[in-house]
Formats: structure tokens, C-alpha cells, sequence
RNA sequence: GGCCACGUGGCGGAGUGGUUACGCAACGGUCUGCAAAACCGUGCACUCGGGUUCGAUUCCCGACGUGGCCUCCA
């Protein structure tokens, strides 16, 4: 079946033809590293490592050239470096917050199943990139100079009738409407109110560098032009797919698509501009006034990365998620289920009908509806049912242990002594032959108190633990 | 205030102009000393009001409700 995504650019879903199938080429935004990632963030990266693997299963692995960078250079970071490390020089302070942070972002994201990028570009290391494209927007007659601050004019972008796209287009809506929305106050330096910073001057004992466009004083880049700069040295001047969450859309993605196809006189940025929904916890907005922010880190505490990973992908990627203890119990019980059948199988080949459904505008619920599907063919079924049914849940990033290391780590979790519940088993074995079900009863009951289900068969007992 | 998205059965959640989503829970059955597990089966739906249509949960208009963006935010 034929790739279909939808582009919040043009609003609609239509086949996805890569600029070129040899090397597709998608940009997703990614962390700015300054404290532990939520488990909001952790939804753009599984999203768009589902169609990371999509990708390489449709073009190759090797022809797949997946972007999401690192932001290092932001306030955030300095409050926390001053805060964290009042003893050392800020840069090197800085150094240690974003060094630790994208180690933690990078173990937490391991654990949700999460392939790495092909390239993580950091911020700092793209300087030049960036001095590069404000000179050409200077030059082009789209940013000017003012104060040491270098602004982009997007009246100016409008104002040029040619193949450039209209600023505002990404958003939908129109310059005028933002004028009338201002409700911050406009520094005195810009022109118009809709101007937004590409450089500005650093303050004293801030990351600085020499600054573009004739300006004398050390600055530092605004935020958009990070990834305009990230995204075109590692992925050209236009490419295939640029993601992130639907909060990016504006101001984020609109500037980072007006500053790129400015400075490269281009009627785009990228082809389709995708864009993951919001996350809730438990039907509430997740802040930390509610104190209902959780972390990945957290959240990996209390369930398996897999867990969180199927249950964030029950849920369309576009539409809100609420994030429930409910719901991941359900994931929970669904992967035991998964794992018992397919786990420990040989692999075979993907199946189709999980591709299809990814292939509809990564429709994952429709997906995990294909998965049961495989999953009661393999329960009854051949090996090659059951090699297809775990070879699907491994394209997918799940089943990345053995059966007896996912049973294992309830065991762990629960403290409860292996030794201890076989004995009892054999006991009520015992109670059971000599007919007294007053005293299995009893031992059943003893271990149901401790968290463990008693499965009779006719191969013998077997257990688990109850969630 | 401006812009946008959404409103499906007890819960989660796809999709469709006329025909089964799927999962969890529930209920019935098989099995069992009784249960649990497993397996088989069953029921329950499309916010409200108009319109278009032979026919709308699906298209259009309106109302109500929920969420998001407009400011750092995935």
C-alpha cells in the first residue's frame, strides 16, 4: 500500500513521494537539554520512531536519514547550570547540565524501544551554519540589524512576490491577525511587532560567539534558527519530513520554514510538516502547579519501556492522549500476552497488514488492531504464524527480551521469593491429591496475598503475578 | 477576543454515506473439587437540533461541550 501522510501545511493527507527514495530525509525536533524529559516529550520520539522504522522497512535501512538534534544553547540551561554548579565558570557549568541531561534523555529513550538517529546535531557545534544563513537573509533583504540584534521581518517575506511561501501559511493564519494578537510587550529595537530575533548579544559570563552581519559585541542564536541550520547541513536545503509536537507549529516551525526559504529562495522546507497531539494525565493539562508532571524516568520506575511505548501508540499520533494508570495496566497485560506467544520465536517476515495500517497516516490503533489479529492465528497456529506475528512486534520496537526476562522483572519488582511460591505450590499439590481443599484453598489464598494467580492445568500448576 | 481540532458502546479507541473495528471490563458456556487461567460465545455505540439524501454515526449549517495554539513548552 502507498504511504499516506498528512501535511499540516496543506491540511490533508496525500501519498508521500520521497525527494529521493536513495536517501528519504526526515527532521524532528528534538530536546533541549536541561532537566529530566516528560512523558510528553517522550511521545514525538516514539511517534516518529514508528515511522523512522516504517521508513527503512519501505525504502531500506539504509537509505533513511533520520535528524533530531539537541538544543544546548538556551536560558533554561544557564538558570540551571548557575543553580546546579555555583562553583564553576558558567561554560564549563553548562557543559555538565547538558552532558548529564542528554545522557539521561538518551537512557530513557532506549528504554521506550526508540531507535537512535542517524545524526544528533547539537546546537553549539552549528554556529557557523547559523551566522551563515542570517547573513544570507540580511543580505536577501528579509532580516536587518539593529541594536546588535539581528530580527527576521517576516512583512518583509510577505511583501516579496515570488515563489516564497506566505508567512502565517504553516499556522493558518494571517500577519495582520498576529499584529492585532500581540499581547507581549515589542521590544523597542524591531520594526514591527512581528519581527522575532535570529542573534542577539549575549550578556556577561554567557556561551557567546563572534556574531554575523558586521556586529561588533559576541552573541547568541534565537531559537528558530537552530534547526534551520541543523536541518539543512545534515539534510540539504529541502528535504522529505520535518516533525515535532503540534506546539512547535507556532512560533517554532512557521519561523524555522520562513527563515530556511528565505535564505535559499524556496517555495519549502519540507515536504510534509507533521505533527504529534497533546498529552493529558489522568484528564488533566500535565504542569507542575498540578503536580502531576511525571518523567520518563519516572514512568520507567513503575513500567517496563515497552509498556509505555504500546500504550502511547494506542492512540493516533494527531489526536490528544490522556495518560492513565488504567490504560497502561491494559498495555501491560497485553504485552504478558504478547510475549508468552511470540517471545521466544524465530523471526520471520513482517506482515502486511500492520504495514498497511502504518502506512494510512501511521494509523497505530489501527495497527494494534492487526496485531490481535496475528496474535490469535499464532496462539493456534504454525510457526511461521507465529514467526510472522513476533517478527511484526520486533519491527515495531517490542519483544526486545527473551519471555523468561519480561516474566523476570515482575518477579524483581515484587520481592517475592521464587523458592518460596514453588514450595507452597507443592504443598497445595499435595493438599489437592489427598482431597483436603480446605488446605489448598488456604495456600491459594496465602498466595494470592502475595500478589500471585495460581494457574491450574493439566500439565501441572503454573503461576504469575497479578498486576 | 482570534485561529484550530475533537465529541463513537461501562472504559480506551479506529473507521465508514447503506454491511464485524479492535482491546479492556461485563455476561454465558467448556474446563475445574471450587476457582483462576485458557478457549468458545453474547450483548452494548456513534452529543443535541436542523438540512442534503432513497438512506447519515459518516456530508453541510447551528447549538452545547472538551482540548490546543495565539507566551517558554513535545
Amino acid at each position: 500500500m502507498q504511504l499516506r501522510l498528512y501535511d499540516t501545511l496543506t491540511k490533508e493527507k496525500r501519498p508521500f513521494t520521497p525527494l529521493d527514495p536513495s536517501n528519504v530525509r526526515m527532521y524532528v525536533c528534538g530536546p533541549t537539554v536541561y532537566d529530566f524529559a516528560h512523558i510528553g516529550n517522550a511521545r514525538p520520539v516514539i511517534v516518529f520512531d514508528v515511522l523512522f522504522r516504517l521508513l527503512r522497512h519501505i525504502y531500506g535501512a539504509d537509505h533513511v536519514t533520520y535528524v533530531r538534534n539537541i538544543t544546548d544553547v538556551d536560558d533554561k540551561i544557564n538558570d540551571r547550570a548557575a543553580r546546579d554548579f555555583p562553583a564553576l565558570p558558567l561554560n564549563e557549568a553548562i557543559r555538565k547540565v547538558t552532558e548529564l541531561t542528554e545522557k539521561q534523555f538518551h537512557d530513557d529513550v532506549d528504554a521506550l524501544g526508540a531507535l537512535r538517529p542517524t545524526v544528533e546535531p547539537r546546537a553549539t557545534e552549528h554556529i557557523a551554519e547559523m551566522r551563515s544563513i542570517i547573513e544570507k537573509l540580511v543580505q536577501g533583504g528579509f532580516a536587518y540589524v539593529a541594536e546588535d540584534h539581528v530580527l527576521f521581518s517576516p512583512q518583509a517575506m510577505n511583501a516579496e512576490n515570488s515563489i516564497l511561501p506566505r508567512y502565517g501559511a504553516l499556522a493558518n493564519r494571517s500577519l495582520d491577525e498576529m499584529i492585532a494578537g500581540a499581547r507581549v510587550d515589542v521590544a523597542p529595537y524591531k520594526r514591527d511587532s512581528t519581527d522575532f530575533v535570529l542573534w542577539k548579544p549575549a550578556k556577561p559570563g554567557e556561551p557567546s560567539w563572534p556574531s554575523p552581519s558586521g556586529i561588533s559585541v559576541p552573541g547568541r542564536p534565537g531559537w528558530h534558527i537552530e534547526c534551520s541550520a541543523m536541518a539543512w547541513k545534515h539534510l540539504g536545503e529541502q528535504f522529505d519530513i520535518h516533525g515535532g509536537g503540534i506546539d512547535l507549529v507556532f512560533p517554532h516551525h512557521e519561523n524555522e520554514l520562513a527563515q530556511s526559504a528565505c535564505a535559499f529562495h524556496s517555495d519549502r522546507m519540507a515536504n510534509v510538516w507533521m505533527h504529534n497531539g497533546f498529552l493529558q494525565v489522568e484528564s488533566e493539562k500535565m504542569s507542575k502547579s498540578l503536580g502531576n508532571f511525571i518523567t520518563i524516568r519516572e514512568s520507567l520506575a513503575d513500567w517496563p519501556g515497552e509498556v509505555l511505548r504500546l500504550n502511547m501508540l494506542k492512540t493516533h499520533y494527531r489526536s490528544p492522549i490522556d495518560w492513565t494508570a488504567k490504560a497502561l495496566e491494559e498495555s501491560a497485560k497485553t504485552l504478558d500476552d504478547w510475549y508468552e506467544i511470540a517471545a521466544d520465536v524465530k523471526a520471520d517476515r513482517p506482515s502486511d497488514a500492520v504495514i498497511d495500517a502504518l502506512s494510512d497516516d501511521l494509523n497505530t490503533p489501527q495497527m494494534i488492531a492487526a496485531l490481535h489479529g496475528l496474535r490469535n492465528i499464532a496462539a493456534s497456529g504454525s510457526d511461521r504464524d507465529r514467526g510472522e506475528f513476533a517478527a511484526t512486534l520486533r519491527m515495531l520496537g517490542f519483544l526486545s527480551e527473551s519471555a523468561a526476562e519480561w516474566k523476570g522483572r515482575k518477579q524483581q519488582a515484587s520481592g517475592v521469593d521464587a523458592k518460596q511460591i514453588n514450595d507452597l505450590i507443592s504443598n497445595r499439590t499435595a493438599a489437592r491429591a489427598r482431597k483436603d481443599f480446605k488446605e489448598s484453598d488456604r495456600i491459594r489464598d496465602e498466595l494470592a496475598a502475595m500478589g500471585v494467580v495460581i494457574k491450574d492445568s493439566k500439565e501441572g500448576t503454573t503461576w504469575e503475578f497479578a498486576r
